[in-house]
DNA sequence: AATGAATGAGGATTCATTCAT
DNA sequence: AATGAATGAATCCTCATTCAT
């Protein structure tokens, strides 16, 4: 089936049994949580037995961490960033919102499962949430820094606010379409999502004219 | 032994062992979700033993929606719809959003644990997921028609459209006040919320104006 | 095979089933030790599952320490110190070692399980070690006020170096034994040592006569 | 690709690691006994991989019988036994125990980690054991004879005997300090135990001065 | 002379649930 | 209306050991 050297795949091949384990897991975790995921299953999905996956990871909390770490690489590489200088801010604003939900579509896991570590409150917080949490800090940050180049008029926390807020809706409509189904039309959203952020940074950004 | 309603405290009190239980579970679900909830935690909480739990619920589905449900009543006491035909769209709209935020900072349980558990996807799933989306489905109606009243010149679609961006809207900023903790404005993040939602419909509604 | 209702032992009986687990792990724990000890082992041995254990007892730590209180129980009632007034020093010295010996051979495991414990030093100490140094230092205690009543004359700290030496011998001819077998008289050894230490002790109270 | 003997430190040099392995274990079985000792952590503390410690030994049995061999030789050597033949038998009983006391604190392991492995009964005793009881035993002889030389009217059944004694009273004592740490006088306890023998063997020698 | 990777068996402990009282 | 006791399945993780390189 896989072609030559299929010889009792036994060989040792560590890189590659950790990434068998890294796509079981972040299958597993991405439908069922921290709690949910158990290293039975992932080994039953990976084919290696429970052990290996001990040799890969020091334990639990290392592994969906990593899946974490690993996750939020695949989905930066899903949002292409493609000549964001062309156009007017709301051109812009729009084709990056529509950027983003397209790659919230095709890589859902990192956020799926960052959402659900960031919700729960355990005594001792799995690292997987930490580096959610700082992960999504930097890409705050980011895009802070865009919207005060495309309104340099906006004061310092006005352009946080409106970020937070444009953060917490791309979250909420990716909740929706992550409850509802595959019907929802997130880019539509998220195009309309930017309209309404563009307005209100736009109208802020010149109080004069009002 | 002892006569029926005979009021001898302690004995024997369904009521109240049953709330008790109600008590200990939303706190636990509320902050590890599904599988994090662990019939011997809930005991431990609400210190009787984990066979009176199963005498009171049929089993932990059960329990987590009764939980669901008895939250979400909590929820729905605490936001107060007050004179809600006073004063123009905007001030409507906005009184409306601002009263939700403070609900959602008073009585958090019944959307946090909601999100949770709608993020989830495990083979059988909770009812207490059911449970919750229905709940849900049934404000998005409840909000569509006010926004409908609002703005009878916009259209059906446009009416589900926003109200769906409205709803998600808060779940992301809820999500955001969950993670980043207390010093959040969820109340100004709310209104932020209605004055946008408000302007994008007034446009919608006369884009002749344009 | 038991008489009457062995109508399929399962009618929940604490009492019963807790001495079961404790026989069962004495036997275990005083041949093996502490990490010797699997609870799947005392599981196998006393016929309930691992699980009604826990019921039981906290975890294997809560189990090992119950057991060398309950071993030490047993041992305390195997010392009978019957008419320790009667005779000369010697001889009474003598008849309490004979006793002591004897108990120990009677009920070896308190002391064999005390003694390997004490032995091992782990990062977090188990509790039954603890027990096991208290109740020891307790017969230490008890033994120092013997040998100054039979000997008045002796200074404290003197009668303190024989009690560690009387109960240093013990342990060591008690080792002995397990060693090398059912053979060694234990009796005679003991009684050998009582002489040697009253010799001591008489010497020491009348320095005089030298 | 190395030529032999090429002194090219770091690759290959069999009989540190060894050295390595020995030391990680000896502190690690000395503290936790046979069960207590696991590959991992021998592992862990020298700094070798697992597969390597199997390279050098044939398992754990192996490992550690190896230890208790290295560590009695080890303490052999810490056992100075100079001018025996000088001063009196009382005098030169008591410098050999004080001799035995200094080098067991010096050098506790092989008598720790031996004690440990005596008392325990597993059902394939561990080789480790049959090494320390058979170094132990030629001990035992080795000082009847002295016993014997110091007492030449001991009959040698006495002689058996008081080295019996003499070797519990040693263990005893040992263990006596490791349980109540390094404040015990080693050295003075096990003085004392060599007069009360020597003083019991000259009585027994000359039974007519009674 | 060594080691990265793998592995099945077993470690302690918790799980949701039941049942007799 | 409750609960003490029990239980099999599952939990995470470590065990000693092997094997190809």
């Amino acid at each position: 089936m896989t072609g030559p050297q299929t010889t009792r795949r036994k060989r040792a091949n560590g890189v590659e049994s950790r990434q068998r384990i890294l796509d079981a897991t972040v299958e597993i975790a991405g439908e069922r949580g921290y709690d949910g995921t158990s290293i039975a299953a992932v080994s039953a999905k990976c084919g290696l037995p429970a052990s290996s996956i001990y040799w890969h990871f020091k334990d639990k909390d290392d592994l969906i961490a990593a899946v974490i770490e690993r996750s939020f690489e695949t989905w930066l590489r899903a949002v292409e960033l493609p000549g964001e200088d062309a156009g007017t801010p709301l051109e812009r604003v729009t084709m990056m919102a529509a950027n983003v939900a397209r790659s919230l579509v095709a890589a859902p896991d990192f956020l799926r499962l960052g959402l659900m570590l960031a919700l729960e409150r355990r005594p001792t917080e799995p690292r997987g949430r930490t580096v959610f949490l700082q992960v999504r800090e930097t890409a705050h940050q980011r895009i802070a820094e865009i919207v005060a180049t495309l309104f340099p008029a906006l004061a310092e926390d006005v352009v946080d606010t409106l970020t937070t807020y444009a953060v917490a809706g791309a979250d909420g409509l990716f909740v929706h379409r992550e409850v509802t189904g595959d019907s929802v039309d997130l880019v539509a959203l998220f195009e309309l999502h930017a309209r309404l952020i563009h307005d209100a940074a736009a109208r802020m950004a010149a109080p004069a004219e009002r």
